[in-house]
DNA sequence: AATAACGTTTACGTTAACGTAAAGCGGGAT
DNA sequence: ATCCCGCTTTACGTTAACGTAAACGTTATT
């Protein structure tokens, strides 16, 4: 377990509250971001972390939100993506369609990816034929090339 | 066969000459890209066109070498990437381990598609797994079980 | 000569996802 | 009181891959 022994107010004990504190170091340092990547992620609406003073406190839902964007990112989701998988996600509407339609919105990635890895094993095959003949194939393409797509 | 009837010299009859020569606009037509682009990849050393005056004329070669930035995009590849790629297809140095290098390159790409295949399995089933979770968690709900958030 | 049709260069605009200052505020420690 | 620390906002800079004018040159046709 990896926690950031830090400034965040911790019950007398070992026991965890529910809505413990972070500060913004505090995530970046156990998520591997910027603090300017946590500021951008909220004004692209992404987190919405509480304020004490002008100071941002985040929570430990904020915490899965920002596993969730990164995951996305992971992913190749772009933000405005990864801010629908979170709108879905978040307890607003939490009806068994919203979860649905995320699945089915990273199956169609899935869809995207597989599709991408067919072409580039059809792209390999082409290459390795082509090396078979390498020289022939040389020749032809000085020779004019018919093209396909 | 798809060839734009342009104003590219033809011989006379059928025949297709080894070095026939196609406008920008050719080319724009025939591969569904804009001449901006045309010009830009130009700029960024990945086509050189031979020029009439201060006009533009692309070769089969160079339909070859757009047939492999397309498909390069296609792929995920950036145009850097792309370039590299050209590069090493390109008759300057054409060893086989020029084409070998090549293979590897896209092997690499390949291994980076398939951890993203992977980890998007893992997110699906993850999902899935909530998908249940939630609905149990529901069912309990309904039956008045208390819960806090 | 004038217009149309195509080509060229130059150069600023755009989106995404932050990086990188710059300048200021509030609060503990000294 | 002073100083440093961490946080904040504001705002311009950056990369990629072109889009979108603007202004101008060259033929070909009317």
């Amino acid at each position: 377990m990896k926690k950031t022994t830090g400034k965040a107010q911790s019950s007398a004990d070992g026991v965890q509250a529910v809505d413990e504190r972070y500060s913004i170091r505090d995530l970046a340092k156990d998520f591997a971001v910027t603090t300017r990547a946590l500021r951008f992620y909220e004004e692209r609406g992404l987190l919405r972390p509480q304020r004490k003073g002008q100071s941002r406190i985040y929570s430990a839902a904020d915490r899965v939100r920002l596993t969730l964007i990164l995951r996305g990112k992971h992913l190749g989701f772009t933000l405005d993506e990864s801010a629908e998988l979170i709108a879905m996600y978040d307890p607003s509407g939490n009806n068994a369609g919203q979860l649905q339609a995320l699945i089915d919105k990273i199956q169609e990635k899935q869809q995207r990816i597989n599709a991408q890895k067919r072409e580039i094993e059809l792209m390999l095959s082409d290459l390795k034929e082509w090396e078979q003949r390498s020289l022939k194939a040389l020749t032809e393409l000085s020779r004019g090339t018919k093209q396909n797509q």
